[in-house]
DNA sequence: TCTGGGGTCCTAGGACCC
DNA sequence: TCTGGGGTCCTAGGACCC
């Protein structure tokens, strides 16, 4: 897809009232598949797919190929099934990656407040760029153009009043467009569409409103809230109401730090010999550890993720005495946890571990701030944690048996947004 | 036709404390 | 003697997103 930014006006008109529409939404078309095209110009016009052959998903399908019905996480198998002819790329997530960054940096330009959701989305905060660079509209199509003349991919741009409208108008500007969506024509922009569009509502949700009569947002918002809640959840419930009426109070925030670092994989072949799965997991703990380090955090909890032949999912968990970054002690609590579960004779298909309960690994152990008089934690937990930390410093950070007490390699650094 | 790998958030039950 | 209520943490599972 490098056709170039085009004329908008095939686009729905929702207006043009920029005031109160301050946040943009910024998508890459066809992410992936774009990269291959814009280094790989041979393929141009033909339906591309990048993904894994063997028991792999689409990752990415050019609009050629979408026209056969290829879509997005479906398995290859089925994609080929519909489009044999597609050109199928193993996907190279380093490259995407540099590209990734580059256009980041662009964004990053416009405005600090950019809160990147994935590798090919951010959200923009613009309401404070206004004077400097212009209207929204203005600062998405500069954002569009900088991109492709720097990267050869397009991308599209929604912008509205809140995320949830800005990133639904990114999705209806597809491919290689630009929707503003104004304040007041929020509503009326929401009630068009079915609620499978909505932000958070997937095919169980989407199931269970239908068993309610409820299939598009229109219908949503005039659902009584308790009727809802009692549908899809509580929280859930209330949320999608306040969606349906354009509420979305979450602001754009520059700079997540992550919850939890964690890799899996899935085997070439089902696996039943437990030691070959242990092998996987040493392997997976290790990558873990390097992320952790790298982004200078530790975790107070393992999880082990294992998928056996029949697709089912187990997960099991264990919180540490001491938090950790050690990839020792990833591996042997994650082995720990694999050894109570109950795998029903089934081979594994698939084994993970996630680093959980995330906390910036403390570079001095003993830290005036801990006793600091707003820390909300009952004295007896802060007394543990000083006691703890205390350990730390005296028997060091790494695994029993390695040495006595040198702190851990230090990579500091201080970044945190965006994992490697 | 047979389902990747990276994540976030919610729910619900039980333990435990006051 | 037969049973309160609130809060937090931990665990397992699942929905959802890209």
């Amino acid at each position: 897809m490098s056709r170039g930014p085009r004329a908008e006006s095939a686009r729905r008109d929702w207006g043009s009232d920029e005031e109160g529409a301050g946040v943009l939404h910024v998508d890459m078309d066809a992410f992936f598949a774009s990269v291959e095209l814009a280094r790989r110009p041979e393929l141009q016009g033909l339906p591309v797919i990048v993904g894994g052959r063997e028991r792999g998903v689409v990752l990415a399908a050019t609009y050629e190929a979408r026209a056969f019905g290829v879509r997005s996480a479906m398995p290859m198998s089925h994609a080929l099934a519909r489009c044999p002819q597609a050109v199928v790329v193993p996907p190279d997530h380093s490259a995407y990656r540099d590209v990734s960054r580059g256009v980041m940096e662009i964004l990053g330009e416009v405005t600090a407040v950019v809160e990147q959701v994935s590798v090919d989305e951010a959200f923009l905060d613009v309401t404070g760029a206004r004077r400097r660079l212009g209207l929204p509209s203005e600062i998405g199509a500069a954002l569009r153009e900088r991109v492709h003349a720097e990267h050869g991919i397009t991308c599209s741009v929604g912008i509205g009043r809140n995320k949830l409208v800005a990133k639904l108008a990114s999705t209806h500007a597809k491919p290689d467009g630009l929707l503003l969506v104004p304040r007041d024509a929020t509503v009326a922009f929401l009630r068009s569409l079915p609620v499978g569009a909505l932000w958070g509502v997937g095919d169980k949700t989407e199931q269970v409103l239908a068993r309610w009569g409820i299939t598009t947002v229109a219908q949503l918002g005039d659902t009584d809230v308790d009727v809802l809640r009692a549908a899809v959840g509580p929280v859930t419930g209330a949320h999608l109401h306040d969606l349906a009426w354009g509420r979305d109070p979450r602001p754009v925030v520059a700079g997540r730090a992550e919850r939890s670092v964690g890799a899996e994989s899935t085997f070439e072949q089902d696996v039943r010999d437990l030691d070959e799965v242990a092998r996987r997991l040493r392997a997976l703990s290790d990558r873990v550890a390097g992320r952790m380090r790298r982004h200078g955090v530790v975790a107070r909890t393992v999880a082990l993720k294992v998928r056996t032949s029949d697709f089912r999912t187990l997960t099991r968990s264990r919180t540490l005495p001491v938090p950790t970054d050690v990839a020792q002690e990833l591996w042997s609590t994650a082995r720990d946890l694999l050894g109570g579960v109950d795998l029903r004779g089934l081979p594994v298909r698939l084994v993970g571990v996630r680093a959980e309960n995330l906390r910036e690994r403390a570079e001095t152990v003993t830290q005036p701030s801990i006793f600091d008089v707003d820390d909300p934690r009952p004295t007896a937990r802060r007394d543990a944690e000083v006691a703890v930390d205390a350990v730390r410093e005296r028997f060091g950070h790494t695994a029993i048996g390695m040495g006595a007490s040198s702190p851990p390699p230090s990579t500091t650094a201080g970044g945190v947004a965006g994992l490697s």
